[in-house]
DNA sequence: TGTATATTTGCAACAAAATTGCATTAAGCA
DNA sequence: TGCTTAATGCAATTTTGTTGCAAATATACA
């Protein structure tokens, strides 16, 4: 398997996600990085991470593109927890504890979950009363 | 409320839904309206029918935004079936009688839900051993 | 059946997001 | 320290979706 290596930018994207609670776009990655390198860059810093499976990709309602750094126990295939989209304050964030539970067909085989809920969060709830 | 209208466009586009087993991306609507009208035009049925709730949007793992007939008793506002998106051949399909169940956290307000499963369909599962 | 009117459309321009090719740079290992 | 190959920068391009406005047309109604 071809190595990943430990690049400036890489560590600096990994630094970001560190700090942040919410999943974060590319836009928002890249604004972060403060000219540190290309925004192709950065696209391809994710796509490594995603591959890697340090980092997980999510899917807003409305398709937009968020990622976040995995917490689990690592080498984990299947990132079947939910995560919450907030209509007002744009923020998606990751719900470890909450798992979908279904029943699937068996004439399919699953690989992957996106369990993505929308509406307001805790503190958009609070302050919109 | 704004009346929509039943426009030959309109018409074409549902006649295209009724064909299609499966959810349809605005580019490929549109490759099948065969220059019967401009891209926009697709672009703005599209928000019409799902806004009428006729047709709903359904967001691949990938980000990719596809569309699909409602098949339920009609005026439902959650589509909270799941949907079903394969590696393989990329189609889309809805699983309306696959519904997550889920606890979450009390302080959320919930409006809407994606879930969508991943991975391989029956066809591909079959033809793929 | 004609007419008024509000909806829908085409077109062109724009904007944002993502991808590709290729020459150059630099990480990691012997 | 030097070699190999992954990673980067940059420019060009593609894809996807949006907007404004004038012209077309669906529908209600006289
Ligand atoms: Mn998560
Ligand atoms: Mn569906
Ligand atoms: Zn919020
Ligand atoms: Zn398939």
């Amino acid at each position: 398997m071809k190595t990943t290596r430990n690049t400036t930018a890489k560590t600096a994207v990994l630094e970001i996600f560190g700090k942040s609670k919410t999943a974060l776009s590319h836009t928002e990655i890249y604004k972060l990085t403060a000219d540190l390198c290309d925004r192709v860059t950065v696209y391809r810093i994710l796509d490594r991470l995603v591959n890697d499976d340090i980092v997980h990709k999510i899917v807003g309602l409305d398709g937009t593109v968020k990622y976040a750094k995995c917490h689990h126990a690592h080498p984990v295939t299947i990132h079947n927890h939910a995560h919450f989209s907030c209509e007002n304050c744009l923020e998606i964030t990751c719900l470890e504890s909450v798992k979908p539970s279904y029943i699937i067909p068996h004439n399919y085989k699953v690989n992957d979950i996106n369990f993505t809920l929308s509406g307001l969060c805790p503190n958009c709830l609070n302050s919109n009363i």
